[in-house]
DNA sequence: ATAATTAAATTGGTCAACCAATTTTTGGCA
DNA sequence: TGCCAAAAATTGGTTGACCAATTTAATTAT
């Protein structure tokens, strides 16, 4: 398969995924089958692998794949060993899971209001001084390229990421971090964006912006309210 | 290194994740600099294994992570291409998951209301009636069993899960079906549930349920919320 | 018999050589 | 000069042997 051009690319789904996922799906049965709980070692590699007819290096890499879900950890001469699912494995399994089912746009953008909503409130409450700056940095770097007319789709990520952040709440900050991409990556796509806008999106920040560093949940709250009413109607027609 | 109990498992920090982490810094600073946009292809594996003095396996390795988080995509024997992310959003992200935290269980649990709280919002405008009929399925299997005081922690999530499959988000759904077990398992492990709380818990279902049949959202949620009561007390103890 | 010590087996990690597919270069033909 | 086919170089993937640390079994001393 001669590769010219990055759309060609795009469909190369070939056996070995299909191989993983037989591999991962097995480890599993195995796992439900022998009532494996967190902390109990899994067979050895090279067991598993001849019990599965698959070579290890296959096996190996399912496991890998199984340790960035963070359902398995691996620990050097001793052992595989289950463990408690973790932040890596929401990640993983999100973008499995939203690539599986191709959730519908409105739902991912439905979901991503209220995340953010709640994020942002409780960044108005929890926020350090530290992340202030993170965010108004952000901010600076979006409002220079959009007053240059520029397109700023990712300062605009990094913004809404940096929100997340601060509202030190580890779980949403890592679902934030796979579905705003998502919706971005949407947007791009469809240029829906327009330049005119952008002094608009600005102010809409900075109001943001400054309600959470006024520590002013309610504030903060209304002004992403505001700044979503134009996802809004995108989302609704 | 002996690893007789867990506890003395947990905290391995080998030397090995640092390498990687060194390994996808320097990739990162190498995009930057050459200027590499999504499409383009990385420099083969052998030569950035040479270039930053390390074996071929652990860049292979670091790669495969990047690949994991959608940074960066292989193509079988053509090469490594960046994906179709641009190039601050993949900045910012790459360190982003440099420092992935792990969940703390309190996140954990501040998430998963936020979600149900609004997947049983929209639950109560959107369910359809077949949804109520496997709502109140659940609720009969969870019912069923806790009268006789036994453990239903599996029929409390189904019942949970139909809530959030109820709200006609495919991504809340999505969510929910990543979280809930998460926590669940959490409170199987250390015992929080006792039997003589199954009568209350049932009626809390119940009026959650009726809410949502009523097609009463705030009811729907006030209900949640008196369910939730206990949980908010273990969390912030 | 029991506990401590030592040897053997097991484990995940590493490495170098090799493979098949792709990409680039080369050479010849029109 | 332009074009196409063939060969060489390059690429990510795979394999099997080996390594150091750990775990288990065997052995010995008390």
């Amino acid at each position: 398969m001669k590769l010219n051009s990055i759309e060609e690319i795009e469909n190369s789904n070939t056996d070995k995924e299909n191989t993983e996922e037989i591999i991962i799906s097995k480890i599993r049965q195995l796992i439900v089958a022998k009532h494996l709980e967190p902390g109990d070692r899994l067979p050895a590699e090279r067991n598993l692998a001849e019990k599965f007819g698959v070579s290890r290096n296959q096996l190996r890499q399912a496991i890998q794949k199984l340790e960035f879900y963070g359902l398995v950890k691996k620990y050097p001469q001793s052992g595989t060993r289950i463990a408690n699912i973790g932040v890596t494995a929401l990640n993983g399994m999100m973008s499995d899971i939203l690539e599986l089912q191709k959730p519908d746009f409105t739902s991912l953008v439905e979901t991503r209001i209220i995340i953010e909503t709640n994020a942002v409130r409780l960044a108005a409450t929890r926020r350090t001084d530290d992340q202030i700056d993170q965010i108004q940095k952000a901010h600076d770097a979006y409002s220079e390229k959009a007053i240059k007319g520029l397109e700023a789709v990712e300062e605009d990520l990094m913004f809404h990421l940096k929100l997340a952040e601060a509202s030190n709440n580890s779980v949403i900050n890592s679902l934030m971090l796979v579905i705003t991409p998502e919706i971005i990556s949407h947007f791009v796509s469809n240029k829906v964006c327009n330049k005119e806008d952008n002094y608009l999106l600005i102010k809409e920040h900075q109001a943001i912006l400054d309600a959470i560093i006024e520590k002013d949940a309610d504030k903060a709250v209304a002004s992403l309210d505001n700044h979503f009413k134009e996802l809004h109607k995108y989302c609704n027609r």
